[in-house]
Parts: C-alpha cells; structure tokens; sequence
DNA sequence: GTAGTTCGATTGTCCGGACATACGGATTGA
DNA sequence: TCAATCCGTATGTCCGGACAATCGAACTAC
C-alpha cells in the first residue's frame, strides 16, 4: 500500500521538488487517497534517506498548493480533491488553449497613440506618453467571445501583429524576459454600445462582463493595461481560491 | 538607515513571525523603500541573533504575500508596492465593511428545502437531501446592491435570522469552528428576469454580474453554495493575483 | 458514568553548518 | 572596442539535531 517514492541525488531536480512531484502526481493518480494520512514526516525522510527540513519543504509546497493540510499532533492528510487550478494570472488565450479550444486571435489595431488619463493612471506614465495599443477580437470555434483592447508602454516589446494572432500576449511577454509578477484586476458588466454589440454580433444593450487588468512585473513596472469584454453566453471567470491562514 | 529590528524571544510568538511583521510593517510604513535591498540573510541572521533559516523562513512568507522578490547573486529586494488585497476567500459582508460601508442586510427567506440537482452536486449530497436555503438581500447606504441566495448541507450550522442580518455568512461559520479552506467560483453576467429586476430595482433585463460559490473546509466536504446576483452599476470584483512561480 | 489527567504521537520552531548555483561586475583577451 | 572569462556575493538546497506545542486517545479518579 505505502507508495514507492524515491528521489534521485544525481539529477539536478531539487530533492524537495522531485518529493512533492511524486507526491502530487499520487494525489492525482489516486494512489494517495483523499482524507488519508501521510506517514509522519520522520519516518517518511528515513524511508527515503533524507532529512526532516526536505521532507517538509516538499510536504509544505502542496499544502500551499491546497493538495494537503497539516494537523498538529495528528498527521498530514490529503484534501479531499475538488482542487484544480487555483487562479493564475493567466491569459484569456491560455485558458482557452488548456480547455482544448483552439482560440483565434484576429488584431484589429496594433498602433501607438498618446495616453489618455485612465491610461497613463493605470500604467503610471505621463499623460500623453505614447504607448501601444493593441485591439483584438478573440474567437472560439469561429464564433466571436471577447474583444480585447491593451496598452503598453513604450519600448518594452516589439509587437509583431504576425505573433499575435499566433499566441497570447504574455506568452509573448514573458519571452521578451518580462517576469510577470502580480496584477490588479476588475470585473463587471454593463450593457453594450452600438459598436461594441457589432463588433460582438450580439445585440445593443445587451449584457458584456467586462475585465480591466493592469500587470506589474517584478520590479512593480506597470507592463500592461487591459480592458477587456466578454460576450457572458460565451464565457465566464472560472477558478478556484485558498483560504490563506 | 538600517532598520532597528528585534525579536522578543521571551514572546510565545514566533521568531520568525515577529521579524516577517517587523519587515511588512518597514515595507508599509516607508522605512523600506520600493526598490532597495534587503541586505544578506546571513548578516541579518547575525545582527539579529537568529539563525539564517529562521531569517530565510521570515523572508519567504513575506516573498509569498509579493512583497518581496528574491534574485540568486544579487539580494532581496522590496516590490515597488501596488500590492494590497491578494484575493482572500471574503465574503461580500467583510468586503463592504473594510470598505468603510456600512452594509445591511434583509433575511428574505431561511427554511428548509430539498435540495435540486444542481445544489445537490455542488454539495456533493444525493438529490432531495434537505439543505438549509437563505436568500438575504444586501444594502448599502440604503441601496439595493446584491441578491444572495445560498444553501448549507444539515446539520452543520444553526442558521439564525438575526445573527444573518446582523454579520456575514462566513464568519458565523467560521465563529461554529469550521475552517474555511478553498472554494471554485464562476463569476458572469446575465440580463435580469422580471423577479430579480423587481428585487434589486433595476429594469427587466438590465446587465447583472452573477456569483456561484461552493465553499469547501479543509476536510474537503462541501460546506455551502451560493448563488449571487449583483447590481453593476453597484459593485463589481476587485482583486489582486500574484504569479506563482 | 463522567470528567479530568496523563501520555504518546506528530507537527511547529529553531539552530549552525556545508556546499551548490546563479547573477553581475571586473578583468582579461582578441 | 567588444566579447569571453573569472570571481565575489547572495540566495538555493540540504543536513542532523533539539526542544516546544498541540491533538487525540487511553487512563484514572470521583
């Protein structure tokens, strides 16, 4: 019954990482089964020949991931599943990818115009700075879903509008060496304009779920603005979120 | 410059714990400029009289909230701030509240109902168990703002209508002695039917923003489901997300 | 029978050290 | 002048041990 784990000192895979690798892929492939105790740590980092610290740096990376929870004087159990992808800052393009969609990216302007005030607020420049616009309309299955129009500022990436009907933009961006970091994040709805109801081929007034977005990297430059609309028939915010305790 | 830290080793709290507020609270309060370099963990552990690893686990909790960015050869240094509230499991009550708002609610409905197909899966019970079913309207200053419906699984919580009216959902169960631990959520939008149009004092089909929530605790069992409508015009989802590297 | 106590088990915290690894600047070479 | 190399520095990983705090169950006393 009790897993067969082992970790190889030879590969340059942290020990602690190659643990929780097999740990998680035990959760996921059942063999570690929900509610579950884990074996107390000593004995597990004698069983594999490491020491206590390691042992916990694996167990403690999953309990951050939500997979485990730890009780005193009790043991570390297994969550009972129901988590899977805990809320990354990822792009619409992404999302649709890994929910084996195909996305079609059509760009629908790729110019440098001045910043307006909401603009320059939002990625701390001057206003009237000139920065990239980008505006896209994103389909599934060759029905329209979003249409997303972005703001970078200057001299931070070359958009190819080629790459951009190609990929999303932070893949993107996190290829020219921009390290995301964290984002700060609206959503709402409202009812759509004339232009944005064709553009959308939905009717005008009809409701959008809008997203404003602006991204930092790690240094807290503000990389990117975005303010986006959805169609709501077509999508929604899907995820999940951890209790931080 | 240096800051002047300690650590209070007679405190029950933990050393740790004690330098990671000192530093969130250098950072909060300017002492710790954005941009500037922590100094090295060993000389810190040293001027501190603490260990390095007591150092790095302070310093790794402060990296995981993003207050922090860690670069291998050059140091650790402070985000240049933007970051606030990263997207805790709150509920509307709390928001509202830290908002300055003093939020109202009305107990539209608190009985016993069996619950329908899809409350019985998102609860995870066979379908006609009966389930606690709440439907509270929200106010702020007076206004309408959002329309909350919810269902609990038995036994769990004695539901009070005037303890509803007077707290939130979440802390009553947490005040019961059950841990939150992670919840899957879908956030859209929708037009509004006659009955919520009626209720929130908007006109028929105006754009709402829609919430379904099921909160599960830390032994993974599902504790509650709502379903939400909000008024557009009155709210909308404000969040921070970090990148989890 | 029930309430309080003791005790084993397990995680939480902390220490001091060792070596590996990667970044950035200085040095060196073409 | 520019590119490749070296090297100091700081974090990343890992070890082995020690004691404290907490939980749950068995035990004891009333």
């Amino acid at each position: 019954m009790s897993l067969d784990l082992s970790v190889d000192r030879s590969s340059p895979v942290p020990l602690y990482f190659q643990l929780a690798q097999q740990l998680e892929a035990a959760i996921e492939h059942g063999s570690l089964t929900p509610g579950s105790l884990l074996g107390n740590e000593i004995e597990l980092a004698a069983r594999l020949g490491l020491s206590r610290p390691t042992v916990r740096q694996a167990i403690q990376s999953l309990v951050d991931k939500g997979l485990l929870v730890r009780r005193r004087g009790v043991g570390t159990q297994v969550v009972h599943s129901q988590v899977k992808r805990p809320l990354e800052l990822s792009s619409l393009y992404d999302d649709l990818e890994s929910a084996g969609q195909r996305p079609a990216t059509k760009v629908l302007a790729n110019t440098v115009v001045p910043a307006s005030a909401e603009v320059a607020a939002a990625l701390g420049l001057a206003e009237g700075t000139e920065v990239h616009r980008i505006e896209r309309l994103r389909l599934a299955h060759g029905e329209p879903m979003a249409y997303l129009t972005n703001y970078l500022p200057p001299g931070l990436l070359d958009l190819d509008t080629v790459q951009l009907e190609a990929t999303g933009l932070y893949r993107l961006m996190r290829a020219a060496g921009i390290t995301l970091h964290s984002a700060r994040q609206s959503i709402g709805a409202r009812g759509a304009t004339a232009a944005e109801a064709e553009r959308l081929a939905e009717p005008e007034g009809a409701p959008l779920l809008t997203m404003q977005r602006t991204t930092y990297d790690d240094t807290g430059r503000a990389v990117e603005f975005g303010d986006h609309i959805y169609r709501p028939t077509r999508y929604s915010f899907e995820f999940q979120l951890l209790v931080r305790s």
